[in-house]
DNA sequence: AGTGAATGAAAGTGAACACTTACATTTTAC
DNA sequence: GTAAAATGTAAGTGTTCACTTTCATTCACT
């Protein structure tokens, strides 16, 4: 943060507007851009986006740092050229019908939901994984993108899955626990989840990821402890 | 990360060790090192350490910049001067002690060991709050730090987790599923529970922390699911 | 082949920053 | 009260960094 561009600089938020509406116009990345902004997302999921320069970037990139300036007009602004894709297609309403199917289909029952949508939304974070990570790094450096992971990701989430423990605690497949209880038992599952195995990437235990999935999604719904009429 | 010092820095595991000997020898922390580092502490938990400057630090603590580089060599190790005292804490016998009589105690049913395991670890995250969050960041930008956390944290605990779940596993009380994963299962909420509150402090529903802790030990235990034996 | 747009090479700007040095002043301990 | 230890003031060093400017070169397109 050393030096700010005469104009305002941008908001997330309005990156993000900004950013949908080229893409509507079917505004093309160019090659250059395109290999900035690999280059950054490595650098920048690596060491974080204070350890990386603007030179570092462009000599990654295998372009002239010039162009970087050029392309993207400040650093900052190239970050956040990086995280709004991930918001974009997050909040897309293709994804969104996905994940609401899931959760309110009556006919499936809890535990196909449940690591249905696990193995939905880890698959997509993975493939988006270094991104995921800048996202979350920088999330502790920048309020504004802490509130839009908030905004745009956490309350939606936490609604869809409030819901869905709400009509199976009514339907009387739930025990009668409080629902946000529940649900905030699932997020911090998910969300330790992925911190460990895709931020801080701590090797844990774990094998395969879809069977530690399913047993994980077992003993959230099941316990851990053994009764009588189960097994 | 601007420049290196001419003798060779000190390893976090070197400043631990280090600083371990000064404490038995009973060498005190004078008035001005207590400011110093109570007043970077609370930049590097706000801003990062990438963004905080000795100059600012030095502002904060109400001293003068020069005194900072006196009483501590370098930036680099004011900040491992900050985080050795977490890890001497966390493995110090003493504390470990009282987790090992909770974890090994036949008589104490599931429930109590577990909420009492994640209360009182929980309570020493409150009393550091700001240096654990000034920990995991780090983590992310130095290897070095992310190795000491493993070592010295995050292995002992899963080991401890694991006979704990070993051991009522053989008693019959628990199911017979995988104990790494539970294991995996019990660190990922405790993972995500102090990620979200301690680092990102972002609003969950929850509202008293001890009835959150009993409820989610309940869930984790006996499952979401209703079953017709409980409740 | 020629034109406009995108890139490169190179030098430079101004600011921030970690850290140093030299000397004066205050604090602490006996 | 005095000496030693700790702190302050102030100026400076060398470096890195984001970003700019100018001019030459390459590329895409027709």
């Amino acid at each position: 943060m050393k030096q700010a561009s005469k104009e305002e600089e941008r908001s997330l938020q309005q990156t993000i507007d900004n950013l949908t509406e080229e893409l509507e116009r079917e505004k093309k990345v160019n090659k250059s851009q395109q290999k900035i902004l690999e280059a950054a997302i490595n650098l920048f999921s690596q060491r974080g986006y204070e350890n990386s320069s603007t030179s570092d970037i462009a000599k990654e990139a295998g372009v002239a740092e010039v162009t970087l300036f050029r392309n993207f007009k400040s650093k900052h602004n190239l970050l956040y050229q990086i995280l709004s894709p991930l918001f974009i297609k997050i909040t897309s309403p293709v994804i969104l019908k996905d994940v609401k199917k899931h959760f309110n289909d009556p006919e499936i029952d809890s535990e196909e939901v449940l690591t249905g949508v696990f193995k939905d939304r880890l698959e997509f974070i993975e493939k988006n994984q270094k991104v995921v990570q800048v996202l979350i790094r920088e999330a502790l450096n920048r309020e504004e993108i802490l509130h839009s992971i908030v905004k745009n990701i956490t309350i939606p989430a936490k609604k869809e899955a409030y819901d869905f423990v709400h009509n199976k605690k009514e339907n009387g497949e739930f025990r009668d626990v409080n629902e946000q209880a529940v649900v905030d038992l699932l997020f911090y599952t998910m969300f330790g989840y992925v911190l460990s195995h895709h931020v801080f990437q701590i090797d844990t235990f774990s094998n395969e990821q879809d069977e530690v999935i399913e047993t994980m999604v077992d003993l959230l719904l099941n316990g851990i402890k053994k009764s009588p009429l189960k097994e």
